[in-house]
DNA sequence: CGTGCAATTGGTTATTTGGCCAAGTGGCCA
DNA sequence: TGGCCACTTGGCCAAATAACCAATTGCACG
């Protein structure tokens, strides 16, 4: 495989893999929404702080979400208007395949 | 967070985890031409094809390719058709802040 | 100033991943 | 039917991931 290609195709994949997990996924799709603090995002997701915050980083290092530190709290906000996109081509491979991945997961 | 919620976000975090890794991006791309046997995407990758074979299973148990036996070989395809728009968004992501994750590739 | 909250960082552990090699399966044809 | 392809599967190992707890940093406010 050519090497242009590879580091393309290995900076896409990074991106990807930072938004497939469950709980950066719900990070982002409520990022969506509006910015909130490590705080809010923690209650929302019922996981340790120090969990969402390594998830906040992750997200950062892909170069989805940005931070502002105001005050003793960290707002995170994402730095992609439109990942809308990418849900809808989610949304099309389960519609494929609905039934048998819903199975799996439970 | 809400049981539903929490098996819709692991479902579609699944498929994206399915993509998220180079060889498997580059095999989506590749079927996204047309479809190929195990062998050609082998070639293509340059990985052992016992490798290769594990990538497509990944795939197949993500909902994102089927596989068709024909004789001794096997073909697989897409079987959505519209990834594309994945493809945009993990664009518009890489266009805000290409030059960092350029070199954090390299 | 010091206590207390918000957040990050470091350490540890269990699990998952990704790679190769070796062995097994199944089809084709000489 | 024997052997060679095209694949898949199992085993193994190194590395990455994800979780929690504990310790640390930084800010604010009494």
């Amino acid at each position: 495989m050519n090497k242009d290609r590879l580091i393309k195709l290995t900076i896409q994949a990074r991106v990807l893999k930072a938004v497939a997990h469950p709980s950066r996924l719900c990070i982002v799709e409520e990022l969506s929404k509006r910015e909130r603090c490590v705080c809010e995002l923690t209650e929302m997701i019922g996981a340790d702080m120090s969990t969402v915050s390594k998830h906040l980083t992750v997200l950062k290092q892909a170069g989805i979400v940005a931070d502002e530190k105001r005050g003793a709290m960290v707002f995170y906000r994402l730095r992609v208007p439109c990942l809308g996109k990418l849900f809808e081509s989610v949304e099309s491979v389960l519609e494929c395949s609905a039934r048998e991945l819903m199975e799996a997961a439970k």
